[in-house]
DNA sequence: TGGTTGACTAAGT
DNA sequence: CACTTAGCCAACC
């Protein structure tokens, strides 16, 4: 592949078709392995367009945890039963016990 | 070409 | 401890 061909977008639906089942991530946490940590935004911007993809947009939450994001998927609560479908408790559209279930790329990177 | 937009984050109040 | 403000930057119009 060219990843200079690549736009961000390409970049960042690679790097969430990483996430392990059962795991997520937050925006910055991805933004941040490709070298753009202040653009989360831009991560999220591109989940956007990840819909229709074979992206596991579900597992990509924010910095607390919170499912920011389940407001841009079809039913009001989908993106939580995929998370609780996994194996991640949610509640209250927070994952709880987020530690043990976040996974970082960058510690994926060998 | 230039201005607006956001599924973010960190810092301040 | 909860809310507000500001900075960020690629894509879109």
């Amino acid at each position: 592949m060219k990843p200079e061909t690549l736009g961000f977008f390409e970049k960042v639906y690679e790097v969430a078709r990483q996430i392990p089942y059962g795991r997520v991530t937050s925006y910055g946490a991805i933004a941040r392995y490709l070298g753009a940590t202040k653009s989360a935004r831009i991560v999220g911007y591109a989940m956007n367009g990840s819909f229709g993809k074979d992206v596991p947009a579900h597992r990509v939450v924010n910095r607390k945890g919170l499912l920011t994001g389940k407001h841009h998927f079809e039913g009001s609560h989908l993106m939580q039963q995929l998370l609780e479908n996994e194996g991640i408790e949610v509640i209250d559209n927070q994952i709880q016990n987020l530690e043990s279930v976040f996974w970082d790329p960058s510690e994926e990177m060998s």
